[in-house]
DNA sequence: AGTTGTCAAGCTAGT
DNA sequence: ACTAGCTTGACAACT
C-alpha cells in the first residue's frame, strides 16, 4: 500500500499549482507559471520520498489553462526534457501518481459543448502523464456527472461518451463514486459494461451508498482494476465534526483511521487522504498502516 | 503589508 | 429565475 494526500504540501513553502487569470494569458506568462510549478513540484516530490510517501495527486493547476481554447502554445514541447526528468525520479522512487479533474470536467453531460471541452481536459491530463514516461497504472478520476433530471439516459450517455474516448484517455480513466448522485452501485454498473476501473471514495460512500458496508464495498471495486491497472485506488477522507455533511475534515480522525485500515487489512491498494492538513495526516497515517499491515 | 472579492469551466438543490 | 455550495487556493485589486 502506498499513501499520500493530494496537490499540496504545506511544509516546504512553495506550490505547485500557481495560476494566474485567463485576461492575462501569453505565451511567457504561462512559462513562468509552469517553470516555477514543476520546480515546487520537484521539491514535494523530493519530500514526499524521504518521508516514504509514495502516492501523489498533480494538480490540474500544475500547467494553467492546459486544455483550454486559449492555450495554442506547445508547452509539452517545451518543457519535454523537464517532465521526462521529474518522470524519471518519480519511477525511480517507485512512486504512483494520479490526477483529478475538478467538478466541470464531465462527459455525460447532454450540452455538446461540455463534453468537447471535458475531452479536451482529460486529454492534456493524459498526454502529461505520458510526457513524464508514466504507465497506465497513473490514472486521472473523474465522477459519472449530472443526472439531469434522468439517470438512466444520463447513465446511457457516460456509456456512450466513454467508449468514443480516445485510446490515450481509456487507457487512464478511472471513474469515482460520488457523495450525492452516482454510488458505488451505480459506478460499477458502468464498469462491468465498459470496463472502465472504479476508484472508491471510502467518506463518499459513508453519504450515498446502497447499503454496502465499507469493506465489501472496497472489495467490488477492487475486482473492477485489472494488472494492467495497477492496484485499485481509493481516497479517504472523514466528516469534518461540526461542518455540513459532507465537508472534508481538517485533520485525520486517528480512530476512525485505524478501524478503516484493520477492517482491510487483507485488501491491497494505493490510499489518498483527502484531509486539509495534508502532508501532516500523512505521515500520521502512514504510521498507522506501517503498525497494523506490517509494512 | 494586509485584506477582500473574484476566478474558465457545471450541476444540483434550495429559495 | 436566481444563487450558494461543491473544494479551495491563490490572484489581483483594494486599503
Amino acid at each position: 500500500m502506498k499513501i499520500c494526500y493530494p496537490c499540496i504540501n504545506t511544509e516546504i513553502g512553495c506550490t505547485p499549482n500557481s495560476t494566474f487569470r485567463i485576461v492575462n494569458f501569453s505565451r511567457e506568462k504561462l512559462v513562468e507559471k509552469v517553470e516555477n510549478n514543476l520546480c515546487c513540484l520537484e521539491n514535494i516530490l523530493r519530500y514526499n520520498r524521504k518521508n516514504k510517501l509514495l502516492f501523489f495527486r498533480i494538480s490540474s493547476d500544475l500547467v494553467p489553462f492546459a486544455g483550454h481554447t486559449i492555450c495554442n502554445f506547445n508547452w509539452k514541447r517545451h518543457f519535454r526534457k523537464k517532465l521526462a526528468i521529474i518522470g524519471g525520479y518519480i519511477k525511480e522512487s517507485g512512486m504512483r501518481i494520479s490526477m483529478h479533474p475538478d467538478q466541470f470536467t464531465l462527459i455525460n453531460s447532454p450540452r455538446k459543448d461540455v463534453v468537447t471541452r471535458s475531452i479536451s481536459d482529460l486529454k492534456w491530463h493524459c498526454e502529461l502523464l505520458e510526457a513524464m514516461g508514466l504507465d497506465k497504472k497513473a490514472k486521472v478520476q473523474i465522477h459519472v456527472g449530472g443526472v439531469y433530471g434522468n439517470k438512466e439516459g444520463s447513465v446511457e450517455r457516460f456509456i456512450e461518451n466513454y467508449q468514443k474516448l480516445p485510446l490515450l484517455i481509456r487507457e487512464r480513466l478511472v471513474v469515482e463514486n460520488d457523495e450525492r448522485l452516482y454510488s458505488l452501485q451505480d459506478c460499477i454498473k458502468i464498469s462491468a459494461i465498459v470496463g472502465v476501473p472504479v476508484l472508491f471514495d471510502v467518506f463518499h460512500h459513508l453519504c450515498l451508498n446502497n447499503g454496502e458496508s465499507t469493506e465489501k464495498a472496497l472489495k467490488m471495486a477492487c475486482k473492477t482494476w485489472e494488472a494492467k491497472d495497477g492496484l485499485p485506488m481509493v481516497d479517504y477522507s472523514s466528516q469534518e465534526f461540526f461542518g455540513r455533511k459532507g465537508k472534508h475534515a481538517t485533520t485525520v480522525n486517528i480512530e476512525d483511521f485505524k478501524n478503516f485500515i484493520a477492517k482491510t487489512k487483507m485488501i491491497d491498494f494505493d490510499l489518498m487522504l483527502e484531509i486539509k492538513d495534508k502532508e501532516k495526516s500523512a505521515k500520521k497515517a502512514l504510521k498507522i498502516v506501517r503498525r497494523i499491515r506490517e509494512i
